[in-house]
DNA sequence: CCGAATCCTTTACGATACTG
DNA sequence: CAGTATCGTAAAGGATTCGG
């Protein structure tokens, strides 16, 4: 059966999927699917996030309710991320589209070549 | 057996995360996940597309090998795309992803509204 | 350590007009 | 019908600084 994509609500889904779709997002939801995080773990964990961008991030999924922020009073502070039930859900389709992507990486970069090649 | 995201190769996989990211890919590949489509056809179907990036859009999919571009010389000229093999397997992470959203959207919402209503 | 605030640059995107 | 080209705005994102 499938899953009917002309009858899609494509305007209540989209902002949700404009989510996940952010690339942030999707490498944080994969992160903790092994488990609760720390701010600067999870900082280390994805190369190249900015603090202000994981910050933005983490609110973001937050605010979706798939994450949620303990906060220990102690000094140094210390916050972890966890996902929630809706997000380890989440996870799930989310981790296989991180495994497509990894197991199809050498065919897309090949066909980007070739594209480029008789596109000069 | 976890995915282990620890050691996941971030920086390739960024860049076919990015584009599955991309919220008219997405949108896109669901579409065509039902068999061929015209341009305008796929235009009419994703609601809120402008012509430039349903353009673009396709050129980057048909760029990665995921769908590919047929031209009939016809008059009035017609172009067909579709799915390549690579783009049906990426299509079904794809839709699985979409389906979540469809069946997450209103807890989603809501945690969003509580989120709101405890940050003024 | 975890973040908020500010500034500033780059990019994405829509609107519009034009072609084979 | 199926694009390409150009332009202007809006949004995303990085770098830096400051604070609890």
């Amino acid at each position: 059966m499938r899953p009917d994509p002309q009858h899609s609500d494509c305007r209540g889904v989209a902002s949700i999927l404009s989510r996940v779709g952010d690339k942030w997002s999707v490498f944080v939801i994969m992160m903790l699917g092994d488990g609760p995080k720390r701010f600067n773990e999870l900082k280390r964990m994805i190369n190249g996030i900015s603090q202000r961008m994981l910050t933005l991030t983490l609110r973001g999924l937050e605010r979706d309710g798939l994450v949620t922020r303990t906060i220990f009073p102690t000094i140094p502070p210390r916050v972890d991320y966890e996902l929630t039930d809706l997000g380890h859900g989440l996870s799930r389709p989310v981790q296989a589209l991180g495994m497509w992507a990894k197991e199809h990486q050498r065919e897309i970069e090949a066909a980007r070549a070739r594209f480029d090649e008789r596109n000069p």
